[in-house]
RNA sequence: ACCCGGGUGGUGGAACAGGUAGACACGCAGGACUUAAAAUCCUGUUCGCCGAAAAAGCGAGUACGGGUUCGAUUCCCGUCCCGGGUACCA
């Protein structure tokens, strides 16, 4: 009887799906526990062994949570709308949906490969009608309401209406427009299309304009990453600033409420830093400083400063380039030099500007007049300034801030010292502690004082006021793109009308051609029916599907709504949610927000939709290389290289090789003959008569040939050994290269495993005996370790303590059936396949599936003594064995009496000794 | 540039609340079984010094430089390198 994973794999994935042993019911006496992956995309690249890392941990999770006695959800599917699948559709011509549906499948394949729980009768796809009638939805509740800020809840927009038709606007700011304000008899007096503009300035999902990375020369949108230096990454067509009609979610009437719930929920301290720092909320004053201009145009600057305590140190002002006025501070003796920095700027990405070290601006010409001493500040405009935070233009105190103070150098702008000795004159000091000087009026008063004293100042003078902040800005939430949900929206007459809730899903219609339409509109505006129809040509961005997939794997068939009440009562929140960080500030708080607005309007009931998040980390991919003499066909061993690009001072060529094709850095040769036409006629210089290759890691992908394809590990040593070796590879948080060189030791533990049970001739070797302290002592310490060890998704130390116990059970010779099958149930989560089988072979009834975890008893490991390292000043110097209950006096009495601790205390006596219990005793001399 | 994370033997990693650095594996070396190989089993394996070897011992050591502490991989300050994110990749 011998371990033949193969067989054994697929009779119990079959098994288990006659059975239906993953069907998940929505009704239980047993607790809930709600496990979720995040949504893959199903590239056309398929699976390679890095996405299934949080796949089997959660996996893991979700049988242990089973075994003890929990109702487990873990369920699948598809984020299957996104911009891949259309870029293949444009370059060969066959259908997003056909591709997506292909990649789908193969996905599904190497998912079932694996051996997971999901229970697939739950699968969603974003790209199906019956999934996205409900996007649809949902975008339409957002559509209809509005934030009201004195309860700070989503209402809806009828009760808006209904305030605007008794008392106008007066106790509710527009947030679309903050000086918005009209009284009942003005609204009574608006156009219908007036009013509707107004609604839409408080709508959660609303319609203006935004900037866009517009491709000319393509015809359309680019994303950041698309654009490289000012051009297209596609074909190196130049790239400007457009302004197109967009869809956004005012995500920022949440902001308070994201940060709040940041306190009510398990995120690791890292990621809610990152969210709170995306949220950027800030405390300050906007300050309108008075302009000397030539031309006279504008009388005031407005400034946004969280530091108003600083405003005798301002020594510049930085105005963001593509402010309109910019055109008004220009002098006619700048103007050229003006022009010529907005055209560099038109350039230049968002991201380029941020992570540009070398300083640039322009003086305007213009001065902005300090409103308490009248000094003349230079206006300057410079890319370091963005348009969109704050009021786009800043008060430089080049003594505070680092950048501020940089620019200064770097333009011989005069540094006014505000802090004394505090200022070296070389490096910008922020702190908020010192005692100002050279400040007027508030010489001698510490800055932290002196915020409160500026800001009551200029509210008093009426040039300003307490202004809080946030960095975040409102959600695009279109693209102008075809493979996405369509907006359920008709415009008419310039308003945007929402279609009746029966007229959903508004189906995607049918395209022949992906080419965008007119005007840098999506692919939609190239259909005559869709455009007579008035119907929105933009689509919904990737994260729409996303943002709520959770709430309808609790009620995937329910075609009545989105999600029934009493469903998502039972299941809430999302207990243990696994994905990458890439989604830090994207995904997890878009779908936070959507959350909060569904839950203002009482659709769900609870208002956070993850309780608990882990982060996994990525696997990368480890590259393998081959050295081509340079305009030959011979191929040099790593080895021989004088350098990574020369061989004997000739030139060398590094090309990439399939690392399917090395074993470890060994080359096979012939195989790599086959790859490819180009290599038949390879030849090789070989050391020690082997090829060696060079190595990197690298991000796994497909141009690189370092992607791994699970399926191949699967066929080569089973599905239980790959999914403890993916764990066994380290903490499931942290990113790593993917290697097969050690999963010969954890497929070497499962035969071992194998063999406590069986042997190959002899067959069973179970016994009924009764255990020894021994074996039991061994069993408990794993229950114990196997336990802790899932519950803080410690699962590479698991699997360690699984080795362990098998090695020590191995040299107790134990073939204890009450032993052994306790292991089996332990082991279940991480091997499920070898564990059924055997659970079954020595005789047990039903699944192993539902065994319910062992209970750790403290008796059978309880120790009396322990071996303490001893320290002579905090070096270890000997081991002595002292029990447990020793106090201070016996443990000194013992030690002083060891040859080890006398030896070095070299006649000294000892100033302190240091026990502490159970740890370690340290004398001090 | 900014925000977040990471850096420990030849390799992946362990050390959970500041207490024996290197668990468990891979690889490598030696041995047993075998005609041989595979499989399996046993022994050793941080580096350096001492030593014929074994045993024992000494010194150094967790990216680098400082600090706090009886004691630092762990806490604090600074530096370097790598990864993720920076709003239309998902």
């Amino acid at each position: 009887m011998e371990y033949s994973f193969r067989q054994i794999e697929q009779k119990w994935q079959q098994q288990w799906k006659t059975t239906n042993a993953y069907k998940v019911f929505n009704d239980s006496t047993r607790p809930k526990c709600y496990v979720l992956d995040m949504f893959p995309y199903p590239s056309g690249a398929g699976l390679h062994v890095g996405h299934p890392l949080g796949y089997i941990a959660s996996d893991i999770y979700s049988r242990y949570k089973r075994l003890k006695g929990y109702n487990v959800l873990h369920p699948m599917g598809y984020d299957a709308f996104g911009l891949p699948a259309e870029q293949y559709a444009i370059e060969h011509g066959v259908h997003p949906a056909i591709s997506t549906d292909q990649n789908i499948n193969n996905f599904r394949k190497q998912l079932d490969n694996i051996g997971f729980c999901f229970d697939w009768d739950r699968e969603v796809r974003t790209c199906e009608p019956g999934y996205y009638k409900w996007t649809q939805w949902i975008f339409l509740q957002l559509f209809n309401s509005f934030f009201n800020r004195h309860n700070g809840k989503a209402e809806p927009i009828s009760a808006l209406v209904a305030a605007f038709e008794t008392e106008g606007n007066i106790n509710h700011d527009c947030p679309g427009n903050a000086r918005l304000r009209f009284s009942a008899a003005d609204w009574a007096g608006f156009t219908e299309k007036h009013r509707q503009e107004i609604l839409m300035d408080y709508r959660l999902a609303y319609c203006g304009y935004g900037e866009v990375n517009w491709c000319e020369a393509l015809g359309t949108v680019l994303a950041n990453d698309e654009v490289v230096n000012g051009v297209s990454e596609r074909g190196g067509h130049l790239v400007i600033k457009k302004r197109l009609r967009q869809w956004y979610l005012r995500i920022t009437e949440y902001a308070d409420r994201l940060l709040e719930g940041l306190e009510r929920i398990e995120f690791s301290d890292a990621m809610k830093e990152m969210q709170t720092n995306w949220i950027g909320k800030s405390f300050g004053a906007e300050i309108d400083f008075a302009v000397k201009s030539e031309q006279g145009a504008l009388n005031k600057l407005r400034v946004y400063t969280t530091r108003p305590d600083t405003i005798f140190g301002v020594d510049f002002m930085v105005v963001a380039p593509e402010l309109d006025i910019v055109e008004c501070l220009k002098s006619s003796g700048q103007a050229a030099a003006v022009d010529e920095y907005l055209d560099y700027v038109k350039s230049r990405s968002e991201r380029e500007r941020m992570a540009e070290k070398k300083i640039s601006g322009v003086f305007t010409g213009a001065y902005a007049l300090n409103p308490f001493d009248g000094r003349e500040i230079p206006i300057w405009i410079s890319e370091y300034v963005l348009a969109g935070y704050g009021t786009g233009a800043i008060m430089a105190v080049p003594c505070g801030d680092e950048r501020d103070h940089k620019f200064a150098e770097h333009f011989n702008i005069p540094i006014t010292n505000i802090i004394g000795s505090l200022y070296n004159g070389v490096e910008a000091n922020p702190t908020k502690d010192a005692l100002l000087e050279n400040s007027g009026f508030l010489n001698g008063v510490p800055m932290r004082d002196a915020i409160e004293i500026v800001i009551g100042k200029i509210e008093a003078m009426g040039i300003g006021h307490r202004k809080v902040n946030f960095r975040m800005r409102d959600a695009a939430f279109s693209r102008q793109r075809y493979w996405g949900e369509p907006f359920p929206i008709q415009w008419k007459d310039g308003v945007a009308v929402p279609l009746e809730e029966s007229a959903l899903p508004l189906e995607l219609p049918h395209v022949d051609s992906y080419r965008p339409g007119p005007e840098g509109e999506g692919p939609l505006a190239n259909i005559p029916e869709w455009v007579a129809r008035e119907l929105e040509t933009n689509t919904m961005p990737g994260y729409a599907g996303s943002s709520w997939y959770f709430l309808r794997y609790m009620d995937p068939h329910n075609d009545k709504s989105f999600c029934d009440r009493k469903v998502s009562d039972y299941w809430g929140q999302v207990d243990l949610y696994i994905g990458g960080t890439e989604h830090a500030v994207g995904h997890l708080l878009y779908s936070r927000m959507w959350t909060k607005a569904l839950y203002d309007l009482g659709h769900i009931g609870f208002d956070e939709p993850y309780k608990k998040l882990v982060n996994q980390g990525m696997i990368q991919g480890s590259s393998r290389f081959v050295y081509r003499l340079h305009g030959t066909h011979t191929y040099i061993s790593k080895g021989l290289l004088d350098r990574e690009d020369s061989y004997q001072g000739k030139q060398v060529d590094k090309l990439h090789v399939d690392v399917n094709i090395v074993d470890g850095y060994e080359l096979d040769t012939n195989e790599f003959k086959t790859w490819k036409p180009d290599f038949a006629d390879a030849e090789f210089i070989l050391e020690d008569g082997k090829y060696i290759c060079g190595s990197e890691v690298e991000k796994m992908s497909k141009s690189k040939f370092n992607t791994v394809n699970p399926d191949l590990i699967v066929e080569k040593f089973g599905a239980d050994t790959f999914r403890m070796y993916e764990m066994f590879l380290g903490p499931v948080e942290i990113s790593k290269p993917w290697d097969t060189k050690g999963i010969e030791g954890v497929h070497r533990f499962l035969k071992k495993l194998w063999r406590l049970f069986a042997d190959e001739e002899k067959g069973l070797l179970v016994t009924n005996e009764t255990p020894t302290a021994a074996e039991l002592k061994v069993l408990h310490k794993t229950i114990r370790k196997i336990e802790e060890d899932t519950e803080r998704f410690s699962f590479n130390t698991a699997v360690s303590s699984f080795m362990i116990c098998v090695n020590e059970l191995h040299d107790l010779k134990c073939r204890k059936k009450s032993v052994l099958e306790q292991l089996l149930v332990l082991l279940t989560p991480y091997a499920p396949h070898l564990c059924e089988e055997l659970w079954q072979q020595i005789g047990n009834e039903g699944s192993v599936l539902d065994a319910g975890f062992p209970k750790f008893e403290e008796q059978y490991v309880r120790e009396s003594s322990k071996a303490y390292p001893v320290a002579i000043n905090g070096k270890t110097r000997t081991e002595i064995t002292i029990t447990l209950d020793a106090d201070q006096q016996q443990v000194e009495a013992i030690i002083m009496a060891d040859p080890a601790v006398v030896k070095w205390l070299e006649g000294k006596s000892p100033k302190k000794v240091i026990y502490v219990k159970n740890k370690m005793i340290n004398v001090v001399i």
